[in-house]
DNA sequence: GATATTTGTTTGCAGCGGCTAACAACCTTG
DNA sequence: CAAGGTTGTTAGCCGCTGCAAACAAATATC
């Protein structure tokens, strides 16, 4: 079963945390996505059904090896689109804004292309 | 009030079908979409109360002025998005696919510097 | 003219993904 | 230990946007 957009959110957002924070609550997330309280509560348990995390006795959420991977490919497509539109000379929090939304709507394959564009052409200048 | 997204889309469908074709019905819509004729119903009825178009005797959509600017609008960035990937090497319908999806979703700013760098650099070379 | 097809509408359903209200369980702190 | 804040859950609502079933109206065909 692929990720919705919002599960893709919810694992980046997570994942993005626990490497600020190294643990993290479902307050956390709902803080950081200003989501209320009851929306993290049901995505987190749809998310521990799919095997994508675990909630610890502390209540900290702990992505599986399925919830890195997952978070990281979205992550990393977070970057490449954010890196791509500030190379084209967006200001950052728009390119992040963007980034944001497109990547979970582009395909690998059109990823890719910008990835390699960006490794040819470096990441920061035009 | 702002178009979502499926608007968008019905919206510059309508458009470019009206441009091939120059009479466009419901079923046309609903034929180039993949969906339903009662989405399809709904669709225009709410895009008729909202101004976007009129409905004629005959049951040909006509769009309004609003309703034009809108789907240009919506139709000038599926063709700079589709044009973008395409010069980096992606498949015309990849490109057209993901174009379809980040249309709806990109701001004007980034749309605007991705414009810019085509009108600099060309749109199919890279 | 009768039947069949096409087209559009109405009704109601489903999933997604937010929300609030209310409650429960757990601190914390006076 | 009692009172109050913090956090999480449950229940249920709403808008969006697809769907199918069933009906109605118009058109086409025999």
């Amino acid at each position: 079963m692929s990720l919705h957009e919002s599960a893709e959110m919810y694992l980046e957002t997570i994942y993005t945390l626990s490497q600020e924070n190294h643990f993290v609550r479902s307050i956390d997330v709902a803080e950081s996505l200003g989501y209320s309280r009851p929306s993290i509560s049901r995505a987190v348990g749809l998310l521990k059904n799919d095997g994508y995390l675990s909630v610890d006795e502390s209540g900290f959420l702990i992505l599986t090896d399925k919830g890195i991977a997952a978070a990281q490919k979205v992550y990393e497509r977070h970057t490449i689109l954010t890196a791509a539109l500030m190379a084209l000379g967006v200001d950052k929090e728009s390119a992040t804004e963007d980034a944001c939304r497109i990547e979970h709507v582009i395909s690998d394959k059109s990823l890719d292309a910008i990835k390699a564009h960006l490794a040819k052409y470096g990441n920061g200048t035009e």
